[in-house]
RNA sequence: GCCGGUGUAGCUCAAUUGGUAGAGCAACUGACUUGUAAUCAGUAGGUCGCGGGUUCGAGUCCCAUCACCGGCUCCA
């Protein structure tokens, strides 16, 4: 191992021999896409750099990503310019840079199938070392029109039909291939040195399912082979981390064709979902929040009020019940409105903060269920606040902060979107411009970055979501705060004021999970299956050397789960080692070895998953550290290797 | 839902051109009583996702269907 110190003074130990790129991406706790560069010991160095000694590293500003995008996309062209000569009736769509690497849609008669990856590969490799200069040039709309008619290109005709009036139209030109395109690009062909193509799919034309699905064919390049095989050695490294996986491997949950979108929890997954409704409970009741409990199911009266049977009928369960229709709740909201209602509320209530751990079914399409990450069963930390037009800053502030404690708790970090009015919305405009500034105005006043997505609001408000990510860079939802401005009307909430008259509350929705089963699958991912002890479905795992250990394993055992700790015993008639490597793949956090010279000192031998053995301990020493590393939810050790 | 791919024992995977299913691990039984990542021997285990069809004969070919994987669309 080595040690490497990072530009923030923290330290991180990695095998000898990792790669630049394999530190940046554990960083980021993501692929380092970005990260092109960096320094060690003030040397420049680039991704492939192996280190080789302790040294202190820090990761440049990830060179400029207009060169990395200027890279793919000379690749996506080559890719274009490949298939168009194998497949000459070939249309061609559109052909972005994207993160990692390039696409592009074509239109063609031809089915691609896997193998045709290998020949169109060839051909670019081909055209790589053909070594064509890229050439830019423009022309006026009737002309570019024109010509790309000639060539067949309906796509690119219509690409340039919705140009704006004024934009300039370019294209650029490598050999006898030329495509509509507004750059940029490397100088040649040549500069592209390895490329992979990875994989293929269908995609719809403009993104529309209504228009036609076209064939898109996914790759990456680097300007290095070495970078390349990085790169898919990452990919590789990261699929033994996939939920998926991990949760069959260590037992946590299980999907059944019984149940497509339905996940079981299996006892040890349950441990792990318990700990973190515990810790959500404990965090949430010092945030001033009461906890309530609503139907699974409600009648269909209630969904009409709520908008829910108009909007997403299709999409929620629902049965017929003594002639009348009844539907299983697909969001907590509309139940936590007629709570709300059980009494006369008082401005002197407010905020008025209301938990709820509620299950929902949402009958997802089928192409979308992935893992635990999108299921059609769900359990929600869901909440809603209810307060007065002044309290809306602060409100949104606490919460953003209350999100941001929780996910600090596993180390994680997350990225902000902002999203604003659709087109199908409800509600007036002076509403939503209110309801935005407010989301907007808590964010910047919180000095947090976000990203900005118009029309992707919800149809009664607008939102502020939070997305981590998974082993492969995928984001995914999961904490979210809506400001909600139709179900107060809806369900005509009031509240009475200080002059004494009826008013409406202000309502917010939020989630600091999202879906538990899918924060669950992120930790799986983030922590490879290694969890921090206060999650470990098993935190001490007991290997007895021989069977005359049994009884002083049993002592131990009843000492520790006396104390709270989760305790499992390997008695069998097993060598040690046998029993240490399969406790490791299990990935416990700690063993304790139990032979003939632990029982007589009443000592335990403590064995560490992340850093090996430990040496022997007093078994009160061990069971008081390990209760304070639990307490503190720590994410790390607290025990030390005794020299 | 759409495009493409995959589906063989609990798990990971084999099975020439269509010729009647096999290995490792796990499980079970026995021996070994073991000191920090795999002790040995034996036993058992499969309507080849499900349903049709072609054929003398189908895990293998065709059709349909379900589930999963990669995308697209969607995600209250």
């Amino acid at each position: 191992m080595v040690k490497i110190t990072l530009k923030d003074g923290s330290v991180k130990e990695v095998p000898r021999g990792t790669s630049v790129y394999d530190v940046a991406a554990s960083i980021s706790g993501r692929l380092a896409k970005e990260a092109v560069v960096g320094t060690v010991n003030g040397k420049t160095v680039d991704l492939s750099y192996k280190i080789e000694s302790n040294c202190e590293l820090s990761i440049l500003k990830f060179e400029d990503s207009e060169g990395s995008h200027a890279f793919r996309h000379t690749s996506s062209h080559i890719m274009a310019q490949a298939v168009k000569r194998l497949f000459p009736d070939t249309q061609l769509a559109i052909g972005p840079a994207i993160d990692n690497g390039f696409y592009y849609d074509f239109d063609t008669e031809h089915k691609f199938v896997p193998e045709d990856l290998e020949r169109i590969e060839a051909e670019m490799n081909k055209i790589v070392k053909e070594d064509l200069k890229l050439e830019r040039f423009e022309m006026p709309r009737e002309e570019a029109i024109e010509f790309m008619a000639q060539l067949g290109e309906n796509y690119k005709v219509e690409l340039i039909n919705d140009l704006p009036e004024d934009a300039i139209i370019s294209f650029y030109k490598q050999g006898d291939f030329v495509d509509l395109c507004a750059g940029c690009h490397v100088s040649s062909t040549k500069e592209v040195k390895s490329i992979k193509l990875l994989s293929l799919a269908g995609a719809y034309w403009r993104g529309d399912e209504k228009k036609k699905m076209l064939q898109r064919i996914y790759g990456t390049s680097f300007p290095k082979l070495s970078m390349l095989e990085e790169h898919i050695h990452m990919l590789e490294e990261a699929k033994k981390r996939d939920h998926r996986k991990l949760g069959k491997e260590l037992g946590l949950f299980a999907m059944m064709e019984e149940g497509p979108g339905f996940p079981f929890m299996l006892p040890k997954g349950m441990v792990v979902k318990n700990n973190l409704l515990k810790y959500w409970r404990e965090v949430h009741d010092r945030a001033d929040y009461v906890e309530i409990e609503t139907p699974i199911m409600l009648n269909r009266h209630l969904w009409e009020t709520s908008g829910h049977w108009f909007h997403y009928k299709d999409n929620m369960y629902s049965l017929e019940i003594d002639g009348e229709d009844f539907a299983v709740k697909p969001m907590n909201c509309p139940g936590g409105m007629l709570v709300y209602k059980t009494e006369l509320r008082s401005y002197k209530d407010f905020p008025m903060r209301v938990g709820e751990i509620g299950r929902v079914h949402r009958h997802e399409l089928s192409g979308a269920l992935h893992g635990l990450m999108r299921v059609r069963a769900f359990t929600q930390d869901d909440a809603h606040i209810f307060m007065l037009p002044e309290q809306i800053k602060g409100e949104i502030i606490n919460v953003v902060n209350l999100i941001d404690e929780i996910y600090k708790t596993f180390g994680f970090s997350y990225h902000v979107e902002l999203s604003t009015r659709p087109e199908k919305s409800m509600g007036s405009l002076e509403d939503w411009q209110h309801a935005e500034d407010s989301l907007q105005g808590a964010l910047e006043e919180m000095g947090i970055n976000y990203k900005l997505n118009p029309g992707d609001g919800a149809f009664y408000g607008p939102k502020i979501d939070f997305h981590l990510r998974d082993s492969i860079g995928r984001t995914w939802q999961c904490g979210t705060i809506q400001l909600d401005m139709q179900l107060p009307q809806r369900f005509e909430l009031t509240y009475i004021g200080r002059d004494g008259e009826k008013h409406q509350p202000i309502v917010i929705h939020r989630v600091a999970f999202g879906s538990i089963e899918r924060f669950m699958g992120i930790l799986i991912e983030e922590f490879a299956g290694k969890f921090p002890a206060w999650l470990a479905p098993v935190q001490v795992k007991l290997l007895t050397i021989a069977d005359r250990h049994i009884p002083y394993a049993l002592e131990v055992s009843k000492k520790l789960r006396a104390q709270g700790i989760r305790v499992e015993m390997d008695d069998r008639a097993e060598k040690i080692g046998f029993k240490i490597r399969e406790a490791q793949l299990e990935k416990g956090p700690y063993m304790l070895i139990l032979g003939d010279k632990e029982s007589e000192l009443g000592q335990v031998s403590v064995r560490s998953r992340d850093i090996g053995e430990l040496g022997s301990l007093e078994l009160d020493v061990f069971a008081d550290t390990l209760l304070a590393e639990i307490a503190e939810r720590a994410l790390v050790s607290k025990f030390e290797k005794k020299e």
